[in-house]
DNA sequence: TGTAAATATGCATCGAGTGCAACTAAAGTC
DNA sequence: GACTTTAGTTGCACTCGATGCATATTTACA
């Protein structure tokens, strides 16, 4: 890790800017919350936040995207002989243990999965969502069509994110939300393994 | 049908928003279209437009609540001893079977799907989603509970979706991607079915 | 120390979305 | 048919997210 002064002080801004809005977020909540608000509170311009976070919602799904990357990752790493669903089972269960170990707060996640979060000018680069790049990671990793391997992180991501609202929406501990998620990522995958 | 004038006059105005935006999005795609463009082809001041529809991404989905009615209505029907899979399964078919039934264009419905719509400010009322309206109709229905109701029709949301944009990114026919969703639906729930 | 490259910031501007108050047209009343 | 009530339309001002551009300010490197 021998990053440049440039890199750290470029990290710790961002961390700064997630930390601030996380913080604010949990305690006014999302919308109330201002970009400027943020940027104030992380001691930089508002206008520095767009070049942390293309969008207000990013920065809820800052290590939300690194996250894709690990997800990714395994599905590259797969066993030969390995089935799809399988794969993409592991895939998930890394992507949510690594979830809750870096200590994402439940408010950030919260409002995550709550938000039907969309985009507003933004021309919605697609190829950047966890559909896209999960699903692209499959179709590379296995024989698998793209229509399936659509179908399959599509509805992995929807069993999650449903589960883990309602978990945590009812206030569940940390073990039982993981577990829920878990499982209801599998009983989506099931039927996939044809 | 016996409408008074006024309500004449407001579906109208209505069905001429969604149409000019259908023709501009089809246009001009999405984002570069403004809702002011939209106001104008339909003849109503931009105000108007949100008197009608809450967001600009609204008036894509307009048809797509309508067809959650369905839905709802058909898991209200549930048949005794149907399983809440089978009978989720049914529901989708129906809404399926409606949404081509009256005739969205493919720009339409595919810029819906594209889409990882969300919400600028407005606090999103969630009563409101179709998986919410989905899944509390389920839980009403069926003998279920909650996390496990969410997760299905959040799956199941997820299949559609990503076969339907696959299968329309594809350039399918209707009746193939009628096919591949319904498909992709099934498979989705099959493992819910515990 | 000076210069090139990367960041940060201010400013102007656009588009979505809301609240409010004035206006217009339809509906119901006598 | 004129009168009042009520629903729907519109303009206006304003907030906030987001972008482009031009200008500082830093850091890197020779």
């Amino acid at each position: 890790m021998n990053m440049s002064l440039r890199e750290r002080k470029k990290q710790r801004t961002r961390q700064a800017l997630i930390d601030a809005a996380g913080r604010l977020f949990d305690e006014q909540g999302y919308e109330a919350t201002t970009v400027e608000q943020i940027a104030a509170a992380a001691d930089v311009s508002t206008r520095t936040f767009f070049t942390y976070f293309r969008h207000k919602a990013d920065v809820l799904y800052a290590n939300s995207f690194e996250r894709i990357d690990v997800g990714v990752r395994v599905i590259g790493s797969r066993q030969p002989g390995e089935r799809p669903v399988q794969l993409l089972a592991r895939a998930f269960d890394e992507m949510l243990a690594e979830s809750w170990e870096m200590g994402l707060t439940a408010g950030l996640v919260g409002e995550a999965f709550k938000l039907p979060i969309h985009s507003h000018r933004a021309s919605v680069d697609r190829s950047d969502t966890r559909l896209e790049r999960l699903a692209a990671a499959l179709v590379s990793a296995c024989d698998i069509d793209r229509l399936t391997a659509y179908s399959m992180v599509a509805a992995a991501i929807g069993a999650v994110s449903g589960a883990a609202a309602v978990a945590m929406g009812e206030g569940r501990t940390d073990e039982e939300v993981l577990a829920e998620t878990a499982r209801a990522c599998r009983r989506a995958l099931a039927g996939f393994d044809s």
